[in-house]
DNA sequence: CTTTTGCGCTCCCCGCCGCGGAGTGCTAAA
DNA sequence: TTTAGCACTCCGCGGCGGGGAGCGCAAAAG
């Protein structure tokens, strides 16, 4: 990765002539030359001399032309400077972040809650929102229930970390009683509440082992079952733990009218991967992380920007969201919308303790 | 509505003629002229002759032509004659049947089963799957459980027509101990078990009042606390009931790179309402039922077709899936393929009894 | 009466040209 | 160091023209 540009590396004139171009840049989406520079900087100096900057820029990497003789556009490089040093971020006027507040407001479930969040995101910056869901790196099993539907057909309910609610059916090899049932989970509760579901999982068959010899048949047949049970759950959620919305908001960018990479970027929105990839990275950053153009590392992502925040809980790192749109955006803006929706975000997880 | 035309009205030779075009059309995508059909077509016959019945088909509205002295193109019409009376279905081949039932194994849970259904259905014909969840018109209650999670939260779960399983947690004004829990739900599957969830929820207020003066404060405090869990229920899943997937594969379409319709299109996707009325109309249908263009009424489907089938189990309607692509699809290939899903879906669920 | 031939005409597509506009780099002057 | 002047490049656009595909019509052929 070659070394960024310090903005301490530039005078005050280039600096401000940077900025300005790449405003200028973000607001019409057309290379900006040295004419409309000269006019529109306070600075008052010709075209010639704007000229002369810009190709130092150029040389730094932070700008270039699309050809010899068009204005210039900023790079990837550009725009980390420009976001790093030179951004002057927006205040957020009061109704909107009311809006956010509103929308936020904890009076449902928590996926629908992370669901809207996703979709207020995209609404309100035009672009496309994702949020990933708390990935329960640990999960601990808080308690295990069985539900007899019929003799041989029993619901399983998992509580998983005080939130969270699995259930499945699994069906018997031999019937069951009720209170045999409750001899099972009082059982299981016993010793694996607590425990790390992994853990559980893993040490389920030793456990069966040792039953073998020890207990009644009947405990057998139980431990079996849970094993049946814990089994299916490991098969099941692979990743439903993003949640895109505004994704069609896309489609108005101009500079994307290709339609072959947009259906490449929409692609990788189903499969995830990448995506989830790149949240992960975030999770761990301070407060706004911002993924530039080619900087993200997939090429999908070429002409895109993600500027994602952590949110959390209970002073706890829960997930990660933000925003997708073309690396020309409006940074000023989005970027508080973004942080103030991880704040809330985090403040309506809380309130529902 | 127009009266569409009837096979019988046409001569032979136009019937092959026009048949021979649409073909011709769906293969290529370009507007398809007398030359090429006199080549094509087995008839010996003259370009000019095949030219006047063109234009008969044209004053007929099966055909017209983008302009003047271009070839002519199928009208929605025209389609619609093509699918009723001339359309020969192919014959799937064996492996392609094998493979939709492998994936339709009934290996795990329902929704996780439409998906895959979804996905496979736009696998298979490169095109957009949507499945429609089993709208449950009539929802009883089988069952409901309380699990104490701690002495004021309480997770309630709804086992619902048999399969269905739905949990909420919902907190309580007071303590209520594990034995109180058993006593309510006891209480409850006694007088609701069977009976339609509209009907508990309208019921359960009623029953509130008796209770007041009859029994002991606990029991009331119970039914309280019931109220909430039904009440949660009725605003929760509103319309998750649709299952897209592949609409990436509507970008490789020629005819619509125009990238604000497609637009609309994956905006009617997610608002779901509009597609989801289009496949209520098809789930009395008996099998396969085709819209087509202009046809189905909704204006954001111009030039694309839907192609669905009901799904049953049980001898139960239980929804509707389908294709969406151009109007210009491979019909004879398609319809088979969405037949077969249909059929092999119900199965499944069948014998996931 | 049906089919075919012949012909003139329409319209699209594509490449070409030329031009104006925007912008650049360079050099020489202030 | 900044500015003015100038030659040059490249894009975008409109106009032009030719080739191709196709049509409709009318008259001839069957």
């Amino acid at each position: 990765m070659v070394s960024n540009i310090d903005s301490s590396q530039l005078s005050e004139r280039s600096l401000h002539l940077f900025k300005s171009l790449v405003e200028h840049f973000i607001e019409d989406g057309a290379p900006v030359g040295s004419r409309t520079l000269a006019r529109d900087s306070k600075l008052n100096l010709s075209p010639a001399t704007i000229r002369n900057v810009m190709a130092d820029l150029e040389a730094l990497g932070l700008l270039n032309s699309p050809h010899i003789s068009a204005g210039r556009v900023p790079t990837a490089r550009g725009y980390r400077l420009f976001v790093d040093s030179l951004l002057s971020v927006d205040h957020l006027d009061s109704t909107e972040v009311e809006q956010i507040a509103r929308e936020l407001a904890p009076k449902d479930d928590v996926p629908a809650l992370m669901q809207r969040a996703s979709s207020m995101l995209s609404d309100i910056t035009r672009l496309a929102g994702v949020v990933m869901l708390p990935r329960p790196e640990q999960s601990r099993l808080r308690q295990i229930e069985f539900v007899a539907l019929s003799a041989r057909r029993i619901l399983v309910i998992l509580v998983v970390n005080e939130r969270e609610v699995q259930n499945r059916i699994i069906n018997t090899a031999r019937d069951f009683s009720p209170a045999e049932l409750q001899q099972v989970s009082n059982y299981l509760n016993e010793i694996f509440a607590g425990k790390e579901l992994n853990y559980v999982r893993a040490t389920i068959l030793d456990e069966l082992e040792k039953m073998k010899e020890q207990v009644n048949q009947s405990m057998q047949a139980a431990i079996e079952m849970a094993q049946t049970a814990f089994d299916a759950e490991a098969t099941t959620k692979p990743d439903d733990d993003l949640l895109f919305s505004g994704q069609t908001n896309l489609m108005d960018v101009a500079e994307l009218a290709d339609i072959d990479r947009l259906k490449k970027l929409f692609e990788s929105f189903n499969q995830k991967r990448d995506i989830l990839h790149l949240l992960e990275q975030a999770i761990n950053a301070d407060g706004i992380q911002i993924f530039i153009g080619e900087e993200s590392g997939y090429d999908v992502l070429d002409n895109y920007s993600v500027v994602t925040a952590p949110y959390e809980a209970d002073g706890q790192m829960l997930g990660v969201l933000g925003v997708i749109g073309p690396t020309r955006m409006h940074y000023e803006r989005v970027i508080p919308i973004v942080d103030i929706t991880a704040r809330m975000l985090g403040c309506a997880l809380n309130a529902r303790n």
